[in-house]
DNA sequence: GCTAAATATATCCGTATCCGATATATCCAT
DNA sequence: ATGGATATATCGGATACGGATATATTTAGC
């Protein structure tokens, strides 16, 4: 038989601080500095990830192979060796997909209730 | 000079269970454990909370005024007398929309990630 | 070339939260 | 009257958060 293959959505509600490192890397690959300044910009100054949730996000992460360090570097004129890159997997992929899915259902239910507006 | 007035997007974000009892609470006012059936069944069975995390966030709701006991009872006939109800106090208000706008943009987000679709 | 600031990763540890297990009591249907 | 659902409450182990701290490298300015 093949994978065991474990439903995405038994690993939900994720807490904020991985499911904002899986949004950042559904952007692309990065590095772990990189992932703290995009969910700082990304949330308008919000949310301000510091290194020890960040590094120990990203730990769990691997070991939970929902992100795997990548070996591409970009070019090396703009490279910085002391980065090391992360990627989404494809489960990474998936939980983060349902996460998404399931943020857009409780945004519903709070607009069937009057607490927030329009439609986007 | 009137109160010091902190601004409800200091506390967030909050933890997935905080939110989900203030968002069954921003639908009228309940007790607990109608809260744990009403989290259940407007999540279709994703999220189960059960008697720990409910009263334990219930208890600390409560400290941070958040939430706050009622007296009001409903129709005797229909009572139980075991019950304890909780409503949202104003600033309990502020905080479940001030989540709920975050999650929407977060929402955002993720649609201009083509992790999901369709503005519902 | 020197210095300082920004970049980048990493760990430690106190605190908070989660959440299953357990306990207790009451309500309601058969 | 017995049992199952309802209802609240606490405990404790496991996990996660997040500020502080440490260290090294890169980059910018002088």
């Amino acid at each position: 038989m093949a994978k065991p293959k474990i439903d995405p959505k038994d690993r939900l509600p994720l807490t904020p601080a991985v499911f904002h490192v899986l949004l950042s890397l559904a952007g692309g690959e990065r590095h772990g500095y990189a992932i703290m300044q995009d969910v700082t910009q990304s949330t308008d100054g919000q949310i301000k990830m510091g290194p020890g949730t960040l590094y120990g996000t990203v730990k769990r992460l691997l070991e939970a192979q929902l992100i795997e360090e990548s070996d591409e570097r970009p070019d090396p004129s703009l490279d910085d060796e002391r980065r090391r890159y992360y990627r989404l997997t494809a489960v990474g992929e998936e939980v983060v997909r349902a996460e998404a899915r399931r943020y857009a259902q409780i945004v519903e239910l709070a607009r069937g209730k009057k607490l927030i507006h329009k439609p986007a």
